[in-house]
DNA sequence: CTAACGTACAACCAAATGGTTGTAGAAAGC
DNA sequence: GCTTTCTACAACCATTTGGTTGTACGTTAG
C-alpha cells in the first residue's frame, strides 16, 4: 500500500519533516500561522544572529512551509497551510494503516473457532 | 498560544520529526505499522548495510516511534502508534491556529462598515 | 544625497548525520 | 559442541547542519 501522498516526492517529504525537526523553525511556523511578518521582525524574537534566522527561513521555504514576498526593503514571510495540511494527511494516513491492522485483528478474534 | 503538546518536550518533538525526515525511516515505520518484524527481516529490504538499518531503527526508537522486544536471538521491532498520533495532533493543532485566523478575518469582512 | 534599515550570501567552524567495515557476543539449529 | 544466524557497537569517513562574522546591495527616511 502506498501511503505517502502522490503530491509529494520523498525528497520533499524529507525536507518537510526536517524543517519541523528544529524548535526554532517550529516557532517560526507557529508565529507565521498567527500572522505574516518580516524576516527582521521574526529575527527579533531569537537570540541568534540575523543570518541564522535567515537560514531557518530558507529551510522552511525549501520545505514549502513558508513563502516570502518583497514589500519595499522588507521580505514578508507567510505560512503555507496547504503544505502543513499535506504533512498532517500523511501522518493521518499512517494512523489509518494502523487502524486497519487493528480492525483485521478484531475480526479474527471475533470469529467463532472452527475445526482444524 | 502554546500549541505544542504538553506531553512532548521540544527535544522530543525535534527527534520525532527528525526521525521522519528520512525516506528509509519512513519506510521502516510504514512496514512496522503493517506488522512487527525483526531487525534483520527489515534490513533485508534495503540495499544498505545491516549496521545502517540498525542506526535508523535506533533513531526511530529514540523518537519513540518504534520499540523493540527480544525474542530469542531476534529483536522484534514494533510501531508505536501513540507517538504517531501525538505528531498528527501537533500538526492538526497548527491547522487549527490557521483556521482560527481565517475565521477572524472572515468576521471582520462580514461586519458592516462603521464610522471612523 | 546620505545615513539607516533590511536583506542576501560567502566563508568559516564545530557538531551531527548517514553510511561503511570490523569485531564480538548471544541464541538457535544441526 | 560447533556453525550459523542475529544483533550491538566502535571507529572511521564524507557530507550536512546550525550558527557566526563580515561584506555588499537595495530601499526608506530625513
Amino acid at each position: 500500500m502506498v501511503v505517502e501522498s502522490a503530491l509529494l516526492s520523498d525528497k520533499h517529504i524529507d525536507r518537510l519533516f526536517h524543517a519541523l525537526a528544529d524548535a526554532t523553525r517550529r516557532d517560526i511556523v507557529a508565529r507565521l500561522l498567527e500572522r505574516e511578518q518580516s524576516v527582521s521582525t521574526l529575527a527579533a524574537h531569537y537570540s541568534m544572529s540575523f543570518a541564522a534566522v535567515q537560514k531557518h527561513v530558507a529551510v522552511l521555504e525549501k520545505a514549502s512551509l513558508v513563502g516570502k514576498v518583497k514589500r519595499g526593503r522588507e521580505q514578508i514571510v507567510h505560512a503555507d497551510p496547504a503544505t502543513l495540511r499535506r504533512a498532517t494527511r500523511l501522518l493521518t494516513a499512517w494512523e489509518g494503516v494502523w487502524a486497519e491492522r487493528v480492525a483485521r485483528m478484531d475480526e479474527i478474534l471475533a470469529e467463532p473457532p472452527t475445526d482444524h
